[in-house]
RNA sequence: GCCGGCGUAGCUCAGUGGUAGAGCGGAAUCUUCAUAAGGUUAUGGUCGGAAGUUCGAUCCUUCCCGCCGGCACCA
């Protein structure tokens, strides 16, 4: 069988969740489903990174442990994902000191047992205010932007994982195509990158000054810093290195990331992963930022959306339409309250939904209590469409071209409300039962189509064409 | 500074060496099964600017303008 391994990147739980993070796990979701509709055996892993000194400050100013400051961040994760009816077979916590730490512990003795990892000492500028190294650019007149004292120079000891040698080996696994980078233009720049030389990155931190993380082994004065943590967790939740689920699923087929941290995606993890002997994720999926209303999102400017209040006002479906259809896959999109409600209305309560509504109606009128809803087509240019809807979604899909994949779907509803039109069954003349019975078996194929994109909606049109149930899918939004 | 991308209808975008397409929005009209929904039609673009190659360029080349991304540097 089939395998396909889909995995998010996990958020940082230095805050709530965002819609950034909304878009990468629903495109993800779209993939799980699809290929689980194919039949493969799909895991799709999301979760959240917890370690660090961010989250350690942020839970002492929030006056809390900060074990109980991220269960309570990645809780809102898992709750976002639920919310937003996503299909994920796991989530995993690099807090999990039983499922993640050991995993995580096995990686470092490995790279280390490999030789690349060093230990080095570290000379640079830090701030005790920050409690971090701050680099000569982030100074302001050589002072510390925040607090407005001289960083003092600090020599510490960390170690680090030997990056530098690994640019050739990956430069030619991502040349092959061995690892793809989707888009295209995102593989360049990591090309680029490596021309340029990789530096070897830390991989740890002295204790003194990090204690909210994993021990390295057979060092006490030194935890482990975010990357080997953090991006160990693709192999980490399949049980790596012994799991019956890591011997199954890996390597992933897709890791699915922002853009700003495809290059750990691009080099750190798969040089870990070659120094492992481990084989490389067959693409990473790089998605954009999304804007609102044509500007960043920032706290400062206060046009951070909510994704909880926007799945409250509108539904899950919605969101997941929204992002899906008017974001560009793979590159930044623009968000508005004016755009979002466009797309509601045009796309989802006057196509979708109304094209369900109308139909239902005259298959109860024709019908009765019990809709027969046939197992094909009779009319053979429906068949026809609906192949090429088929078609179209499952060659948009291996492209990451989630809007043109709906695009296709739609294509099938207007053909309907055409259909409809043209043949006027609602006039219960000869024949009209024949093409009630096309449209009920063609609103069953829409929901067929759907289900990757829209589960919800999906769930409910079956269950209408089942039952008595007829609300609308999806009340107009004034 | 280096590398790359983009600039096509009001908006979002697709597209091809032979003088352009879709969806949305707006207009007219038909219709009533339907969530003031649906169908049809018309309107709508000198395809960023200039030059060149070509029988012919929106699609190729060069230059220019504008926007964006990555990296480096400076602050």
């Amino acid at each position: 069988m089939e395998k396909f391994y889909i995995t998010t990147s996990i958020p940082y739980v230095n805050g709530p969740p965002h819609i950034g993070f909304a878009l990468e796990i629903i495109q993800a979701d779209v993939l799980a489903r699809f290929n689980r509709r194919k039949g493969s055996a799909v895991f799709f892993l999301t979760g959240t990174d917890e370690h660090g000194l961010k989250i350690a400050k942020s839970a002492k100013d929030a006056g809390v442990s900060p074990r109980e400051f991220t269960d309570s961040i990645s809780g809102k994760f898992r709750d976002l994902a639920k919310k937003l009816d996503i299909s994920n077979d796991d989530f995993i916590r690099t807090t999990d000191a039983i499922r993640h730490w050991p995993a995580v512990q096995t990686v470092w003795k490995q790279l280390k047992e490999h030789s690349d990892l060093e230990k080095r000492s570290y000379e640079g500028l830090y701030c005790a205010g920050c409690e971090a190294f701050m680099a000569e650019k982030d100074l302001a007149e050589g002072l510390c932007p925040i607090h407005k004292k001289a960083p003092e120079p600090v020599k510490e000891e960390n170690w680090f994982f030997l990056l530098s040698k690994y640019g050739p080996a990956l430069k030619e696994k991502l040349e092959s195509g061995e690892l793809r980078i989707v888009p295209e233009s995102r593989k360049n720049e990591i090309l680029e990158l490596i021309k340029q030389g990789l530096q070897d990155v830390s991989f740890s931190r002295p204790k003194e000054k990090l204690q909210w993380g994993i021990p390295v082994p057979d060092d006490d004065t030194q935890v482990v810093y975010v990357w080997a943590d953090a991006l160990t967790n693709y192999i980490s939740a399949l049980g790596y290195p012994s799991g019956e689920k890591f011997k199954e699923y890996w390597p992933a087929s897709v890791h699915a990331v922002g853009k700003d941290i495809l290059r750990f995606h691009a080099t750190i993890w798969p040089a870990m992963l070659l120094s492992l002997g481990l084989p490389l994720p067959k693409i990473i999926f790089v998605h954009g930022f999304i804007t609102v209303e044509g500007q960043k999102m920032s706290k400062s400017l206060g046009n951070v959306i909510d994704p909880f209040s926007l799945i409250e006002k509108y539904g899950a479906d919605a969101v997941r339409y929204f992002f899906l259809r008017e974001v560009p896959a793979a590159e930044d999109g623009d968000f508005s309250f004016e755009r979002f409600e466009q797309r509601y209305n045009a796309d989802l309560a006057s196509g979708l939904g109304n094209l369900v509504a109308r139909v239902l109606k005259m298959g109860d009128m024709a019908f009765g209590e019990t809709l027969p809803v046939p197992a094909g087509f009779s009319d053979k240019q429906f068949q026809s469409v609906a192949d090429e809807a088929r078609k179209g979604i499952d060659g948009a899909l291996d492209n990451f071209q989630f809007g043109s994949a709906l695009e296709k779907i739609w294509e099938v509803m207007r053909f309907c409300d055409k259909y409809i039109d043209e043949k006027k069954p609602w006039e219960q003349k000869d024949g009209s039962r024949e093409v009630i019975g096309d449209l009920l078996f063609a609103i069953h194929e829409l929901a067929d189509f759907l289900e990757p994109f829209l589960p919800g909606a999906a769930r409910k049109i079956t269950i209408q064409l089942a039952g008595r149930d007829r609300a609308a899918l999806f009340p107009r939004a004034v």
